[in-house]
DNA sequence: TTTAGTGCAAAAGTTTTGCATGGTC
DNA sequence: GACCATGCAAAACTTTTGCACTAAA
């Protein structure tokens, strides 16, 4: 069951409140509306949607909403070519491909390099390491486009 | 054996005639001076250092040079916190290793991502596949300390 | 009521671009 | 000599900040 636009500003209040963060309209519109996208979005892009429903949201306010989030860990700041960009995601460890066409992202629950990390690590003398692997290919439908 | 200057600038001007650029003296002075930096630097620092030689070097300039460099993948474009960082890096298909105490960066030739890359990406559908991995840790020295 | 968050506009910063000039092949 | 690269300055953008005002707890 895919969730609605109120199922999204449901959840974007309760996490807010998880993490201590006042819920009020402009946080709540902003998380939720990150939630609803595809894959991961820019603060202007993200700005620019939120206008068509709430007209008078400050750009400032969407900057400064994504960076405390991003600070609490409640969503990813990914830094592709130009612009941060950010994404919502589900807990635990997992990976994302994400398409360079249309930027659509699929998580990617099988971890494939934890092992290989660790060999390589000890090889070399490291401990407690960890390791972010970003992966990016064409999708099906940018291909056939 | 410790490249001097010169023996970078020599190696920059052959980097630069395989890849068919024009040898300026200006593509030389970036691209030696990125060969000599202890790890990445951003255009704006590379080009505050070749003023003290080359005053009259335009920030432009520097910019345009390294976005050619990094499109022919002369040189790593990376994208930290704040700007892109440019580095120069031994060439050929490899993964960084930084330790989370000291900073120092180990080059990890051996991947053992690909095949689970090419394989997860190919059940998603997705084609031409390429992955970003970061690995961290502390290494020996610092777990000593 | 208290305190944190918001909107606006201006500022700060980085990267790109237009165009006449100069250097490389 | 032809053509590409450069320097300069202005423009285009993204992101941050100051401040008076508003709204959440």
């Amino acid at each position: 069951m895919t969730p609605t636009h109120d199922d999204r500003l449901d959840r974007a209040r309760a996490v807010l409140h998880e993490h201590g963060m006042r819920a009020t309209q402009q946080r709540v519109a902003v998380l939720a509306a990150l939630m609803g996208q595809p894959g991961d979005a820019t603060a202007q892009a993200l700005h620019a949607q939120l206008r068509a429903s709430q007209p008078s949201i400050g750009l400032a306010t969407v900057y400064r909403t994504l960076a405390t989030l991003a600070a609490e860990g409640v969503v990813d700041a990914l830094q592709h070519g130009h612009g941060t960009c950010f994404r919502w995601c589900a807990p635990g460890h997992h990976h994302h491909l994400t398409c360079t066409g249309c930027h659509r992202v699929v998580e990617v629950r099988d971890c494939g390099v934890g092992p290989w990390a660790h060999q390589v690590a000890e090889e070399l003398g490291f401990s407690g390491v960890r390791h972010v692997v970003e992966l990016s290919g064409t999708c099906a439908d940018c291909r056939a486009a």
